[in-house]
DNA sequence: AGTTTGTATTATGTATGACATAATACAAAC
DNA sequence: GTTTGTATTATGTCATACATAATACAAACT
């Protein structure tokens, strides 16, 4: 009710123009908006070095405090980096690690939590013709030296997933990108915790599919399609738990 | 040579145990983390409420300055939100909007920019099951109104782009996946600029491939591993071009 | 009563000045 | 020519003051 009187008396002060919502931006927020549209409108690359504190500080009309904080921001998710009497340079921003910082498994809601699930496990499946692209015979070797240690069928499962991140991180590995290598590094603790907690509602079955060592058959015949397949068959327990 | 003295000359002072290299982040970024660290450690959740500036100052013993400045890069992430008076509390940070602010193509060095380039083919692929799992009659339907507007082989390439984004990214919408269809959209000026700019070195072919009508046939046959190969296919252009 | 209005309080937001510290160049000394 | 000292500069940290929004609660008013 007294809302609706304040609306009618708003109504009628401001008849005809739409009421714009004021900003509710802090003042350090549009200071950092402002700066990496300087960076992009100066068309400004890696290695060059953007105006001093103090300049930046006379041309955006704020005190030094509010630019140091918006450059704080831009450091933290690596876009500058600042050195003492050389000012601040651009540097090529950690996509990947910038994330991380937010990545605790607790701090994120369900939903997103098996979203990303699901991401990992596409791109296991999809990064097929990278591996095999790219793989060389010492990576064979090697995984052949960690498959040596897998378990026998239906061991111990803590001692499964310490094998499973070894061989999986190094099929990362062997795409060699390290965007990819980092993000699955990132992403672990999200796997882990998903496939831990109730959060998938199916049962983990104890049935086998396709072992690491068949995969590593398939990897040195250099066949990207029958390694995509045969990783959607390895990965099947996971993928029957998402799909209910 | 110089080097070569000096480091002698260290050997010398400190011959047996290791040099190790000092600590060379900045206090905010100790303080951040260990702000990060509280959090994590104190179970909170989103919702509660962090302590005071003032309190985390004279906890941590450094200024009220440097407490802000990790607050503030805290805040930029969209792990807290502060309120005057109230102070701060925890939220659910959005991961991939974060990425936003910095994942400007122009500001990302060509390598981490290829590298996203892959991840998205290795996305596009790998995602075969959820989209064959969840399409429904509707998308279907909307599918094949796109892939009429598809201009006949060989034309106009800009066009080609357009329409290229209005199916893919109808087909990021089938996985019924959030975060990956933030993802994609994040993605899309990364994958124009690859695409575009001189970065991959081959040329792109004009051969043709998987047409987007095919992919839909398949797509209607909820045969993930034959979409799997007919998507590969459809993108063998963009795997040319990177595999030298 | 119940509503409005004023006021004190509290925690964050912004501004300012001061000094510490590292990087750099250049002069001075050996 | 190498080292050493010194001035300079821009960032890093601290302390303080005040502005501002949110909140509670008392006072005033109808």
């Amino acid at each position: 009710m007294i809302f609706n009187k304040l609306r009618h008396k708003m109504k009628n002060i401001n008849s005809d123009n739409e009421l714009q919502k004021i900003d509710n931006t802090s003042l350090v927020d549009r200071v950092e908006k402002k700066i990496i549209e300087f960076l992009t409108e100066k068309n400004l690359k890696v290695g060059d070095s953007i105006p001093k504190e103090l300049e930046l500080s006379a041309a955006l009309g704020v005190s030094r405090t509010v630019i140091r904080e918006a450059l704080s921001r831009l450091r933290m998710i690596g876009l500058l980096e600042s050195k003492k009497k050389k000012g601040s340079v651009i540097t090529s921003p950690d996509l990947i690690s910038i994330i991380g910082k937010s990545m605790d498994p607790r701090l994120l809601d369900d939903e997103t939590l098996k979203e990303i699930f699901e991401m990992r496990l596409s791109l296991e499946i999809g990064m097929a013709d990278f591996i095999v692209e790219r793989v060389t015979e010492e990576d064979i070797k090697e995984l052949r030296e960690i498959v040596a240690n897998d378990p026998p069928r239906s061991f111990d499962t803590l001692f499964l997933i310490e094998q499973e991140i070894k061989f999986h991180g190094k099929l990362y590995e062997i795409t060699r990108n390290k965007t990819l290598k980092k993000f699955q590094k990132l992403l672990l603790p999200v796997f882990n915790y998903v496939h831990l907690s109730g959060l998938l509602k199916k049962p983990m079955t104890n049935k086998k599919y396709a072992s690491h060592k068949e995969l590593v058959d398939v990897i040195e015949s250099r066949d990207a399609e029958a390694f995509r397949n045969a990783m959607r068959n390895h990965l099947e327990n996971h993928f029957a738990r998402i799909f209910s």
